[in-house]
DNA sequence: CTTGAATATGAGGAATGTTCATATTTGCGA
DNA sequence: TCGCAAATATGAACATTCCTCATATTCAAG
């Protein structure tokens, strides 16, 4: 009785024996996810409450716990969502970057790709406000910062062989940790001021990344990289 | 008996009667942010007890909340002391700056004065987490930010009367408000990393405030600004 | 149909911020 | 010194919310 596989359809590998109920119990964990954001997006990090979430899942707190083992962990995923999003456009934008002038232009189109999405949605906003409110959600959000950072430094290294590796590493880090902190500033003030500032942060993140050899003329002409909402 | 004044002594203002008591109180005020304090610094702030303040302070729980009308109102006072202990470091950093070159000298110390305190404090510290933890405290931090900034925008301004005020304004906002998040990055990685952070921030600063005019060795040679904690 | 395992449920436990009826202290005039 | 009214202090009780766990239900195979 001890051993899991002595059913008969011990064959396959010592995961759990039954599929259907694994899909089933995927989309209940979507449902609580989305429900979590538009509960968010309504009232804001703050005031999210997990019977609320359970409720209007359909399920019982019971279940709600049994796929999340506490509130950190539901925020975790939500969290996990946006930063997997975030990710997604840069690594989209650096991809086609060839040489500084594509650098800084795909630099400061991400940076606006990150407003936009800020400015449209609040449950993005809300999530990441969140984050800061728990101290694991902060490690995540460091660890992201990080990969956020490499995915930059890496394209950074590439087009100069010859920097110090270790300090574009370091730039881009705090380049792009920093970013998030304008973005929640940016989008703290009323929509004018939130522009001014989202092009003070992308002049100081193009000074630190050496992305300056592109005048600022040519960056307000040049196309947007990363529409958003993904069409 | 609705008149509060009916009383013999109505000549005096409609302010409280009794003057002894209000110092007693002060220093029991005193009392409480000590030790709220303390316990932040032992626990941090996730961990302070409402109950616990009052019972360390030697009060009961409703004096407690007779001088902070929540908990909220508690950490903003204590933010409130951080804040106005960084905003004396900005004005004494500020007040010897004549020429460009002072000003990145100033600024420059400024930064590594902050982060010394950030080192050394770990109330300090994680009073400003838990700022970030409430809709209420994070505005009060953007209000000192902004009022930070100015103070460094006011020497500039200065410094450089045919720049646009503006334009200076919003830099300085920027740059001061991205300092504190630099800063609680610089603290949550191991020192030497912290260490390269903070000069990664400053470089990134004093290019923005345009203190690029003086070099790095200079910068490093120089004397330090506001020693912490101070003598 | 029976059975055992997986899953679902929601009342209740525990922690903690906040209130309020009561008790104590204080200043002051008689 | 005594007595009184206002100010202040107290902590038990309340309200909210996260989370657990004993019980009930569903599922799939024999």
């Amino acid at each position: 009785m001890q051993n899991r596989n002595s059913s008969p359809e011990l064959s396959t590998s010592p995961g759990p024996r039954r599929m259907p109920v694994q899909k089933r119990s995927r989309e209940r964990v979507e449902r609580m996810l989305a429900v979590a954001t538009e509960l968010i997006a309504e009232k804001g990090s703050d005031a999210l409450r997990m019977a609320e979430v359970a409720e209007r899942s359909g399920v019982s707190i019971g279940s709600l716990y049994q796929f999340f083992p506490d509130k950190t962990a539901l925020l975790a995923a939500l969290v996990e969502r946006c930063n997997a999003e975030s990710r997604r456009c840069i690594e989209e934008a650096m991809a086609s970057v060839r040489d500084e002038h594509d650098f800084s232009r795909a630099f400061a189109g991400l940076i606006d790709t990150y407003y936009r999405i800020f400015l449209a949605e609040p449950a993005m906003r809300d999530i990441w406000s969140g984050a800061q409110a728990d101290k694991a959600l902060r490690e995540i959000q460091l660890l992201e910062s990080r990969r956020n950072g490499a995915l930059v430094a890496e394209v950074l290294k590439r087009l100069r062989p010859h920097a110090d590796p270790a300090e574009l590493e370091r730039s881009a880090f705090v380049v792009m940790h920093l970013g998030e902190e304008a973005m929640r500033l940016a989008i703290s003030v009323e929509r004018a001021e939130g522009d001014a500032l989202v092009e003070t942060y992308k002049r100081m993140s193009l000074a630190e990344l050496g992305g300056d050899r592109v005048t600022c003329a040519e960056l307000a002409a040049g196309p947007r990289c990363g529409d958003w909402p993904p069409a």
